[in-house]
DNA sequence: GTCTTTACCAAGTAAATTACTCAGGAATTA
DNA sequence: TAATTCCTGAGTAATTTACTTGGTAAAGAC
């Protein structure tokens, strides 16, 4: 897993869309103007996002571009991976024996905590995160931590 | 927060150390060798660890390194946060208004997931990875998938 | 004390990545 | 046909990554 500004990027573009979406397509220009993202980079990320069937472009006059399915059907790490091509951090693959057993051991609990850290970006979707913006927006704010995960925000002390 | 491969040297490098630490301090070169990271690359990793007293060096021959702490009082947080420094992803600050509603709105919502996975990540320490890995060790593997964070594994298909 | 071993420190650097500019082409609507 | 938008690709300054080089400082071994 790798969580770098230009993941940020795609999820912050991402954001706009999906919350802009409802009454027709936005277009990359207005993106733009709204998160500060040159044109030219956001064509960039867009054509991974696109690659990736995450969005949906539509030419011409009134066009733009529509997310390729339903917000809650995105996950944050469906777009991180998008734009940043999931590197394949050790090369002995994790499970192999690379050399010594310290080294592969290493590899081995690096391996498992980043896919944990994937498992946990993709049980967040873009839904769940606008959901929870336009939820505090009406309620001003609470107490309670907001928690993205399933049910569990049991643990907040 | 960040998750780069700079990141993911540091961990790996504090794994090698809290796996090794227990007979006597680990050197760098030992690292280097261990983990094929090169020398004065750890040494700049290590400078800030250091600074965040994450680790303790001990000159001269028989010298090396000792982990700052407990490896259950040193989560996969406060390593990242070390060696990447905390890089402040929204001008706006998250609360305040930076321009219009939608752009501080998205980034409301990405400093939210932000703090999320920062919260993840503190959950975990090196202590957690590396009892995870030597119960693997022990008993080969188990159907049951690992679950590092508290006592929710129940969710997993 | 000197020699060796280690941590520490700082400057410089090639390669990669980031974020962008520029310059178009291709589809769609008016 | 003309405007609008997506789409593509080449080039590029700034930054980050990962490393090299060349030291200094402390601690132990002789």
């Amino acid at each position: 897993m790798r969580l770098s500004t230009k993941g940020r990027y795609a999820v912050t573009a991402m954001l706009d869309l999906a919350l802009h979406g409802s009454n027709g397509p936005v277009t990359l220009a207005e993106i733009s103007e709204n998160q500060g993202i040159s044109l030219s980079y956001l064509e960039q990320l867009f054509a991974a996002l696109r690659a990736k069937q995450l969005v949906r472009g539509v030419r011409g006059p009134g066009g733009g571009y529509y997310l390729g399915r339903e917000a809650d059907e995105i996950s944050i790490a469906n777009i991180i991976c998008a734009v940043d091509e999931w590197v394949e951090f050790t090369r002995c693959g994790g499970r192999q024996n690379c050399s010594s057993g310290s080294r592969c051991l290493t590899h081995t609990l690096w391996d498992e905590l980043s896919s944990e850290i994937f498992d946990f970006l993709t049980k967040i979707s873009l839904g769940d995160l606008i959901r929870r913006g336009t939820e505090k927006d009406q309620k001003g704010e609470g107490g309670r931590k907001f928690s993205l995960v399933d049910g569990t925000d049991s643990q907040a002390a």
